[in-house]
RNA sequence: GGGGGUGUAGUUCAGUUGGUUAGAACGUCUGCCUGUCACGCAGAAGGUCGCGAGUUCGAGUCCCGUCACUCCCGCCA
């Protein structure tokens, strides 16, 4: 037999309690998290959002005693009693209300359970997607409710920091126009306009340039973005962006508002002190140290390009990657020259995953070379290696030769995983880097056609306006484009915009767009840059990833309360679905099966 | 689109060379239990071995296909 709350109400939640309450009467709600019946006496852990607390039955009052044996895992209860202390030797120390305990008089029985499909106060997790199935349930979990509060946190600071820096918050359509190029949209079909599509957000992007150009200074907004694209452990359909736009500033002063409110932001939710201003790396600097433009920068292990020194050594693999125009690089894995066999071939099957043929690799060990591709390499070129490596005598020397996008992305893969398995930097530490100087342009070898390497409203840098001129110096132009990395992860993005039509246009003609094409797509935009646009500029921080990072968490549906599955699929709802036919005769679709 | 991993009780897992009735822990149910906190003790119920087809006297186990989840590559201006 159930009971109703009433006028009952709640003086507590569970965590609120203190020693300060001592024999005072309180009233608590919340859930049997879980029930510990010696017959004679009953003790409860009762949960909430807070936390959780004991109550103590005792035998004295038999109604109550016979009503809190029915009790059962995840009953919503409410229990009015008395606040104690604990005896000396009954006190929890694992417990934040460990030394108190409430002795129950009155039990309300809210809601009964049924047994759940996943245990929830158990270490051992379920399957993700029976979890994800249950949702609701996974989320009264304390490790993953922990990580959604966190996020509360974190959207409640920057919304106070950017306000106390008068950015306004100003909310853009969902519904907007399908953009070209970039990811694929999610579409939306108009009812009203049959055969027309409304898209959702990739970004805010253009709505943004409009707030600048509608004279609102500074702006900001906590916006859902929106890409059909495949998943992965760090991307979901459906993500959220701190969207931010700036009037009448340079690139420094993005930094500059970023590194504070970053500062800001870690100081509020984590406790956590970070120093500003954050290293900056060119681009071109971070691929040829790094072979990323994303790098972990808490450890070293370095890319050295080492073509010019192997170039005449008698070995095929190299021979054959700098004929065809690749490179030679390498790295020194410190103090892997006893790494054995099957070490080694996990590299190796790494190095092959990310698209290389093979991983040569030799030890460098009591001075010399030994194992692997050593007999190949002469000693005056093995000096040259050790000495432009800065390689020590017992590193395993790893090489990728390949096309140079290749090497890149092989070593980088390499040195991440040797920099998490050597354990060669502080798991909790945080290193910021700002990457600039991206280039504008980058030609699509299979399209055979120029793109832009991040997005066509930058600016590009004054200095390089000149390169418009001539299609063989499009690769040089570099925009004022910028990415904050953290610990190997993008975490934000951005750029000075291009406000100025006559350099859009200029863009636009590399991009190879027709005047209708521009025309259909953003007419609307490039009309509006021809009446006082402002200079301006923004970025746009992934708030999904900085909870990720602030949380510790691998996966990003850890930090999303009802996130998607990687095939894109809300596993408690079974969305996408089917929906009936007269909603598609409405909307004037047919299904082509 | 491609490659890797996983799939056995409500849950997490074990299951030997292909061989009798597929096991354990947690959860659930019943009984006992007055200081537990992962309470304890005694007992019970609970299985489409993801699905389909094949090899075999015999398949959880081997082969093929397929589905779901997951990790990566492509993709993500």
């Amino acid at each position: 037999m159930l009971d109703f709350l009433g006028n009952v109400k709640r003086t507590h939640r569970c965590c609120d309690v203190s020693e300060k309450n001592l024999s005072e009467k309180v009233v608590l709600t919340g859930w049997v998290h879980r029930r510990r019946d010696l017959g004679g006496l009953i003790f409860i852990d009762l949960r909430d959002v807070t936390g959780i607390i004991q109550i103590v039955f005792h035998p004295e009052n038999a109604p109550l005693m016979e009503k809190a044996h029915k009790l059962r895992n995840e009953y919503v209860i409410c229990v009015e009693g008395i606040v104690a202390n604990r005896e000396q030797g009954n006190i929890n120390k694992n417990m934040q209300t460990g030394a108190i305990e409430i002795n129950s008089e009155k039990l309300l029985i809210l809601n009964d359970s049924e047994p759940l499909p996943v245990q929830i106060n158990e270490n051992v997790l379920a399957d993700e997607d029976l979890r994800l199935e249950y949702r609701y349930l996974d989320l009264r979990r304390e490790k993953l409710s922990s990580k959604i509060l966190m996020r509360h946190k974190i959207n409640f600071a920057i919304r106070k920091f950017l306000i106390d820096n008068n950015f306004y918050e100003i909310e853009t359509p969902i519904l907007m126009k399908s953009t070209p190029e970039g990811a694929r949209d999610y579409l939306v079909p108009s009812r009203v306009h049959p055969g027309t599509f409304f898209a959702l957000p990739q970004s805010p992007q253009i709505y943004k340039q409009l707030l600048m150009i509608g004279g609102f200074d500074r702006y900001f907004q906590i916006a859902r973005c929106f890409r059909d694209e495949d998943l992965r452990a760090d991307r979901q359909p459906e993500f959220t962006q701190l969207d931010m736009e700036m009037s009448f500033v340079d690139q420094d002063d993005i930094f500059d508002v970023s590194e504070k409110l970053m500062k800001y932001l870690f100081s509020e939710v984590a406790n956590l002190e970070i120093n500003i201003p954050f290293e900056q790396l060119p681009y071109k600097e971070a691929m040829r140290r790094f072979g990323s433009d994303k790098p972990d920068m808490r450890f070293g292990v370095e890319l050295t390009d080492i073509s010019e020194e192997v170039k005449d050594l008698e070995f095929k693999v190299f021979q054959g990657a700098l004929e065809s125009g690749g490179s030679v690089q390498c790295i020194a894995a410190p103090e892997c020259s006893s790494y054995s066999r099957k070490k080694i071939d996990e590299l190796v099957d790494l190095a092959k995953h990310l698209g290389a043929k093979g991983l040569a690799y030799c030890k460098y060990a009591n001075g010399e070379f030994s194992s692997g591709i050593a007999k190949f390499i002469t000693e005056d070129v093995k000096d040259k290696i050790i000495a432009k490596t800065g390689a020590k005598d017992g590193d395993l020397i790893l090489f990728a030769a390949d096309r140079l996008k290749i090497v890149y992305k092989v070593l980088d893969g390499v040195r991440l995983k040797l920099g998490k398995d050597l354990g060669l930097y502080n798991e909790k530490e945080f290193k910021f880097v700002w990457i600039t100087d991206f280039p504008l342009f980058e030609y699509n070898e299979d399209k055979s056609r120029w793109e832009t390497a991040h997005h066509m409203f930058t600016l590009p840098k004054e200095e390089h306006l000149k390169y418009f001129e001539n299609e063989k110096d499009w690769g040089k132009i570099e925009g004022k484009l910028y990415d904050l990395v953290c610990n190997g992860m993008e975490l934000s993005s951005g750029s000075i915009r291009c406000h100025r039509l006559d350099v859009q246009r200029k863009i636009f003609d590399v991009l190879g767009f027709s005047e209708e094409e521009l025309q259909e797509k953003f007419g609307f935009f490039l009309n509006a840059l021809k009446y006082g646009t402002p200079p301006h500029g923004g970025i746009a921080p992934g708030i999904d990833r900085l909870v990720m990072i602030l949380s510790a968490s691998d996966s990003i549906r850890d930090v999303i309360a009802f996130p998607k599955t990687l095939k894109a699929v809300d596993l408690m709802s079974q969305a996408p679905a089917r929906v009936a036919d007269e909603q598609l005769k409405e909307l004037n679709i047919k299904i082509d099966e």
